[in-house]
DNA sequence: CCAGCTAGCTAACGCTCGTAAGTTTCGCTT
DNA sequence: AAGCGAAACTTACGAGCGTTAGCTAGCTGG
């Protein structure tokens, strides 16, 4: 990720913005104040750019946030893919999708902020679409524990209000880490895995 | 509450507004869109008045912010106060302090929606006076823990992060419940209760 | 060495926003 | 019946927004 200097102080080389470094700041920003919240001149001005130059790296305001959501939830649904490959246990299964989903709302602030606040900001095609990933994501997690029901390692009254309190305790996460804090990333990830395993009263 | 009809459909009484119902309105639409995507032209229209007219029941956009933050957060600490009164055991008080927290969540879906997405759009001095609330009522909830932790009722690592992690878990029921669905609020709040003390391993 | 592309720039647009000022309408009290 | 006050209205403003158009400078490849 480059941060991209705001200003460079020597005047000698050309600075050339990508659009990355675009959708970079855009994130911080909306991250910050909201998608409403943030003016196209706020991205520029931390970019060191005009207003109207961002044009040059995207298409619209719109699209910056339609491109920061799908990416952060295609690169969720991947952590959660990867995770529960290894095995079929739902024990081990729900372990290892809350940490990663935990441990990507540490290292990621940003977008699980963005996603989580103003994704309904979206223009409609992409809004349902969006909503789809996430339902998505919730349906596998509550099919994890419905199965860990059914095997006996798990005890609890409904999966879905379980599934429910396992992601949003862990998307809140974003909400106070802080890198460098008392605790590392791992450490709250393995913390919070170990919460939904007792949500789900699995005696471990 | 008065819902406030948006069109009477008779011509024949002078339709008036009162300030309840600005705020109510308001209230609808910054949980829907946020504050940022609202237009105090969609919250005339939705009372069937004019945009200026709504100046003679407030001050100003902000304000409504403020005055809706500020009451909500009042509530949750009068309930909270309320809950943890009729006893000392830390395991009765967290089981109490969950459920009306969590019963609130699910009863004022848009409070709670707004003062999750919108606290951070306050102007200065009710920013910081707001996150004081918020901080005060998270640290009596970990004193709680901290306690049942002392006298072995507890068993979690970190009474913080397991603070954390029940009031966001509980927050996020603003989220997906639905009045008329198949839980009522006190059953959502009652197994989110019952989740709190799983985090913090009460064998109950 | 020049042509062309890239990525800046300025200027300007149309729109919407929050808010102010002043006017009209209407019900209630006297 | 008159008058007052509350609450609606119209009109208008200045600012800021996202976006477009058109121009310019500089690096890069032939």
């Amino acid at each position: 990720m480059p941060p991209t200097d705001t200003r460079s102080a020597a005047p000698e080389a050309r600075q050339t913005v990508t659009s990355e470094a675009v959708l970079d700041a855009a994130l911080t920003l909306f991250a910050e104040r909201g998608y409403h919240g943030t003016a196209l001149s706020q991205i520029a001005e931390r970019l060191g750019i005009r207003t109207p130059s961002l044009y040059n790296h995207m298409r619209s305001k719109q699209e910056l946030l339609e491109t920061l959501v799908a990416a952060t939830l295609r690169d969720v649904l991947a952590d959660f893919h990867g995770a529960v490959a290894d095995s079929e246990d739902p024990v081990v299964q729900l372990r290892a999708a809350t940490r990663v989903y935990a441990l990507r709302h540490a290292t990621h602030r940003r977008e699980a902020l963005v996603v989580n606040r103003d994704t309904t900001s979206l223009p409609e095609p992409a809004l349902t679409e969006m909503r789809e990933r996430r339902r998505e994501h919730e349906r596998a997690i509550r099919s994890i524990i419905t199965r860990g029901i059914e095997c006996g390692a798990f005890a609890v009254g409904n999966a879905g209000l379980a599934s429910f309190a396992i992601l949003e305790m862990s998307v809140s996460i974003a909400r106070w880490f802080r890198e460098g804090g008392p605790r590392s990333a791992e450490q709250v990830a393995d913390e919070y895995a170990e919460f939904a395993l007792r949500i789900c009263r699995y005696r471990g």
